[in-house]
DNA sequence: CTGTATCCATCCCGATACTG
DNA sequence: CAGTATCGGGATGGATACAG
């Protein structure tokens, strides 16, 4: 079955942000315009395949804008799109509330078991 | 894990939020307290095997609190604790901006159907 | 009703090799 | 340098059966 139509926006958001590398590579993105090499060089363990497919995915989502500059050796860079701009701080709230859940552990919020 | 701790914390969070169900059963349970065959109407789709082990995998999180009536014929409830709370507005900016994504394409290529 | 265990198909992803 | 294709192992998740 690979219809799905989410009634939810969140379940087809999370399904373009949910794996491990989506919200890294935006996040790196943030930082600046950046080459196929350098995100190999900031995320040392994904491989080839899977950084050309996530960053395919990302494109193709309106995220990540892609420029080729086809001359030899050839030279393509990677950077955010408005949009993906606007997500930045998003993913980061995201961030702080894990950070404030490591901060106060979930014992402490259990109120009463009669 | 098995690897190093993420440096991000985005990496973690979305491990954890980051499938196509959890964001789902935390919408649901904004909603109020669920049962267990609730929440399997809600969500038609997903097995009775996934449903636990989200679950389960929320509880451990902290951000679903379960409590258990054991009677007979047996009874559980599901609710969203103060941090699964705190989450729902995030989520839901998240659906915000995928809403605004989808309104407004980047690409204005396909919109002009002649 | 809720939860656990098992089996098994499927898919994801890493490694590798090749192209321009 | 950047991208594509292919193969295979391992993780993921559905169906099913069973227990409390």
């Amino acid at each position: 079955m690979k219809e799905l139509v989410s009634r939810c926006p969140i379940e087809e958001v999370m399904q373009l942000l949910g794996g491990r590398w989506p919200s890294l590579l935006i996040y790196y993105l943030s930082d600046g315009t950046k080459r196929f090499s350098d995100l190999q060089r900031d995320n040392p363990t994904i491989s080839h395949k899977m950084l050309t497919l996530e960053l395919r995915k990302l494109e193709d989502a309106g995220i990540v804008r892609r420029t080729d500059f086809d001359g030899y050796p050839r030279r393509v860079e990677y950077g955010l799109t408005e949009d993906g701009e606007r997500l930045v701080p998003l993913i980061d709230a995201l961030g702080d509330w894990w950070g404030s859940m490591v901060a106060a552990p979930a014992d402490a919020t259990v109120v009463a078991a009669d």
